[in-house]
DNA sequence: AAAATAGGAAACCGAATGGTTTCGTAAAAA
DNA sequence: TTTTTACGAAACCATTCGGTTTCCTATTTT
């Protein structure tokens, strides 16, 4: 129950690897190996990004034998979009009036 | 032209301040000594925290006289978005998947 | 003019991050 | 059974990060 959890979906998002990872899974399962083909550094180096993903909760590792195959957990997505969507309104809000401005014309063409 | 910018908008949400400071600035636009208030760090780690939110272009800095006001720039938002709704296509595959395994019952009750 | 206020820049520090190589182990293939 | 393959754990390393204190420069206020 006192699961630390050290890397968030906001870190885990954080880093380019990682979020290029989150779409190749998108795809279809892979493995650590298949995965590392696309990117210019070791396996080890996917394979903790790999951990801090599935730590945050975004992808799903199960082990198959003698890999592991890494999927994508969508659901956590759902915190990241929880969040963002607090800011909507504002971005709304800000956007018409933004449009007002530029309607009315404090700028002379 | 050749604007390095150490930070991007998923950094920037990386830290947990920062975002703390986002809701902070949706309300309205604020100083460093004012957003300082609501943190138990020194205005000068504040301070930073504003630089790499503004740096990222989720925030505005004006200076007013002596001092300088942050408001929220909620259009960088929309890359956070955009890159949250590529995978909004899984999400609902894999929920309405859920969706049809638990009507389907594949539990007994 | 003097004092107070607002805030950034610089130097510094410990811990976290992103990467490496090396090694051990379990499963599959020969 | 021997060998290959898949992979993680550990130790290590340079850089970045989040924070501090100290100091300097503008603006206000008095």
């Amino acid at each position: 129950m006192g699961e630390a959890q050290k890397h968030d979906v906001f870190q885990a998002i954080a880093d380019p690897t990682r979020r290029k990872v989150l779409v190749l899974l998108s795809d279809k399962e892979l493995s650590v190996t298949e995965i590392s083909k696309h990117f210019p550094m070791t396996r080890t180096a996917v394979s903790k990004h790999l951990g801090i993903l599935s730590e945050s909760g975004l992808v799903d590792a199960t082990k198959k034998g003698r890999e592991t195959r890494y999927s994508l957990q969508p659901e956590a997505f759902l915190e990241l979009k929880d969040w963002l969507s607090f800011f909507d309104q504002f971005w709304d809000n800000k956007l018409s009036m933004l449009k007002h401005l530029v309607e009315d014309g404090s700028k002379t063409e």
